[in-house]
DNA sequence: CTTGCCCACTCGTCTATACGAGTATGCCTG
DNA sequence: CAGGCATACTCGTATAGACGAGTGGGCAAG
């Protein structure tokens, strides 16, 4: 007799109100709370949940269904269900993007991430001219041609997060900007030598479920949402001189910001 | 003959390598997508959609299920699915606890809520003295006795975030901070008047699927994720005075921070 | 010993059926 | 006309079964 993978759980109530794939999802997540299950570890099959529970496989995948929209466990086709590990985050400041940071030469991902220790890789860049949406557009302050560099990050091979950067046409065009490697200290480097002084950033964010396709670019888990950050850079004139358009895999980050109490 | 309600909807291919209730998903988010089903309004019934593609009715629930948990639909018992509208979000300046804004008598939510023409409320408000998590103690610089006030907000009756306050026992005991109501400018002018002028605060932010609590609490539908917000306040000789942790329904919110570019 | 195949076990997809429960509508009764 | 009930339609829950496909271990052949 070996021990019992269904030996902490409980049994089922058929004639609660509480639907019995719920009753499992909730033994099933308290376990899990409780250490029963640690990270990584795998839960009891579908075939000994059936057993333990003496209800129909589509009940049990039911109550993991649950668990999945929730982002505590994930399907491995053909090995089992697994308690889903909590992935180290990596921090953003919010002075990330200060002054002082832009002389290195590496960009900001880089050098957060090397002194992290992990292995960061910028991936399928692509910098084209577009017409402008309209959201960017009226961001811009009503550009109607822009540029776009689009770019996916990755650490350690894991992909992150994916951004794209929209400037005005009449001020990128024709500068390193355009060019696939915009040079030490990146866009914002450069349009300082353009003569636009940045003056200060605005951040929208959002929290929502991903698109399809963000799922695929991202690889990420169900139950995982994405982050939704929008910057705009304004300079001395207080013109828009950049929006930036980032989707973040939102178990990989905590944005960190600092405020003046005034 | 009535006009087909599944009429937009192409069909289905059982020998690709896509499930058919992935495609099944994939052509009812487009119909979404392209606005031939708007905002609020009922999709095909199931029954319509099984007689439509030809499949059994667990294959369209499944489907249903897929977009669900994107957050596109809400399926309501005995009325149908519908497209699950976009609630008007609500903008969180990042200058909202500015002191300037504290000198009116209303909290930051009600003068806010007001202004967008809302109607706010403030909801199970509890204030009680309590031994400090480990996380929370380690923000406050070990304080090991807190005092915690607890409290949901609501805009036109919608729950959109609750939140819990922290001081430590020895600067709120006693003090108008542990009355239900703290008075005029809240508790940050409470703290300024006990010689503890605010200094900056500090925001951490995730995103994450809620738990079955928060779910009830903020009474959310399937495939809306929270935004975890947690706030520092340190007065002006660096000392922690207080930790707000915030959990907010990640569709009512888009949250605004201002940047310097140094 | 190594290679390769088979098999057992895993989750993925799909069908067919049944009953329960919430909602809306229209008809029938008073 | 008003009220209430029957009914049809909606989604929710659950069962039982079938086949497919990915994974990994063990066994047999070389």
């Amino acid at each position: 007799m070996t021990s019992l993978p269904t030996g902490s759980l409980g049994e089922v109530d058929p004639t609660s109100d509480r639907a019995v794939f719920r009753q499992i999802a909730d033994q099933l997540r308290e376990a899990i709370d409780r250490g029963r299950f640690r990270e990584g570890e795998k839960l009891p099959s579908e075939a000994e949940l059936v057993d333990h529970y003496g209800v129909s496989r589509m009940t049990v995948r039911n109550s993991f269904s649950i668990l999945q929209g929730e982002g505590l466990v994930h399907a491995e086709h053909g090995k089992g269900v697994f308690v889903r590990p909590r992935p180290p985050v990596r921090r953003l400041a919010s002075d990330r993007f200060a002054r002082r940071h832009r002389d290195q030469g590496k960009s900001a991902f880089i050098v957060e991430a090397d002194a992290a220790g992990s292995h960061p890789q910028v991936d399928g860049l692509e910098v084209k001219e577009e017409k402008a949406s309209q959201d960017i557009s009226t961001r811009l302050g009503s550009a109607r041609k822009v540029l776009a560099r689009r770019r996916r990050y990755l650490l350690d091979g894991r992909p992150v997060e994916f951004a794209t950067s929209y400037l005005p046409l009449d001020i990128a065009r024709g500068t390193q900007i355009a060019e696939p490697n915009p040079g030490p200290g990146g866009i914002y480097a450069r349009l300082e030598e353009l003569g636009h002084r940045l003056d200060h950033f605005e951040e929208e964010i959002r929290a929502r479920m991903p698109s399809p396709a963000e799922v695929k670019t991202l690889r990420l888990a169900s139950g995982v949402p994405v982050i939704h950050l929008i910057r705009t850079a304004y300079d001395a004139e207080g013109r828009a001189v950049e929006v930036c358009d980032t989707v973040m895999a939102a178990d990989a980050y905590v944005l960190s910001y600092q405020l003046p109490a005034n």
